[in-house]
DNA sequence: ATTTGTGCAAATCGTTTGCATCTGA
DNA sequence: TCAGATGCAAACGATTTGCACAAAT
């Protein structure tokens, strides 16, 4: 595991970002997290950023990948997206948005909350309560 | 397999529904196809449609039912709705529209396509096609 | 010291497939 | 007749879990 590129500072701010959201700052939590916060909003499956993980030298077993990035979901550092019944994907953009799903490119795509407007949107079934709305848009490559 | 409570009109209305969508008409098949297309809209996984048949003195195995409703899918009788890491949804309304999903009872509703409008939807990034836009409204029970 | 996380391998779950046997056209 | 369907069980891929060991607070 090569700590090596990470500031003090870096590695500080992650911690924080673990504790902050009560877990423990471990070696193999630190290292998944900078590899899913370190730069920009990402899209992640668990068997690409495991593959991630072993490229940059890190010893983690799937198991632990996968723990990780439910732990991750639960803490509400990562969410769900649901637009592929084969795998899932994790996203490290948090904030309410859409997407994009290129279907043979297994590839996703944010739209911001803002370019998508649901001028009419049917009310809640008596009794429910509205969890969230997502619109997926497919694409095919052309 | 019981199909006694078919009518001769009923059998022959399903029969063309297959033949002409290129499908045999066989005896899983017809009776499947009776429980889909028999009554309203429906949705069913796998499994509900599995428990569904055995229900009814069906003798067909989970193969069988993940390869019909697979023929049917490709056939353009069904749906897929994606809106469940766990499990596939098949739609028996084949026209664009979009779902409620209830989270916790694991329930699907059609919302008819009217009842969401779309004012602003991005363009498709170039060089990539529209495949299809799917608006999921999530549900939770008050 | 105690609690929590990790790794591994085995287990699980939904779904698909190979193959011998049936069956509809 | 004979291409196409079925059933079963085995195979499969993604994900979860049990348990012994290791590390964090």
């Amino acid at each position: 595991m090569n700590f090596d590129a990470l500031s003090p500072e870096q590695i500080d701010r992650l911690r924080d970002k673990l504790r902050a959201s009560g877990l423990r700052s471990t070696r193999p939590r630190l290292a998944l997290a900078h590899l899913l916060f370190g730069a920009g909003n990402r899209h992640v499956t668990a068997e690409s950023l495991h593959e991630e993980a072993r490229k940059v030298g890190l010893g983690v077993s799937q198991a632990t990948i996968y723990n990780t990035l439910n732990q991750f979901l639960s803490a509400g550092l990562l969410s769900e997206v649901i637009v592929d019944p084969a795998r899932s994907y994790f996203d490290t953009n948090v904030t309410e948005h859409h997407h994009f799903f290129i279907e043979n490119e297994t590839r996703l795509i944010d739209i911001p909350l803002n370019e998508v407007v649901l001028s009419t949107v049917p009310d809640a079934p008596e009794g429910y309560d509205l969890a969230g709305v997502d619109v997926v848009i497919r694409l095919d490559r052309r």
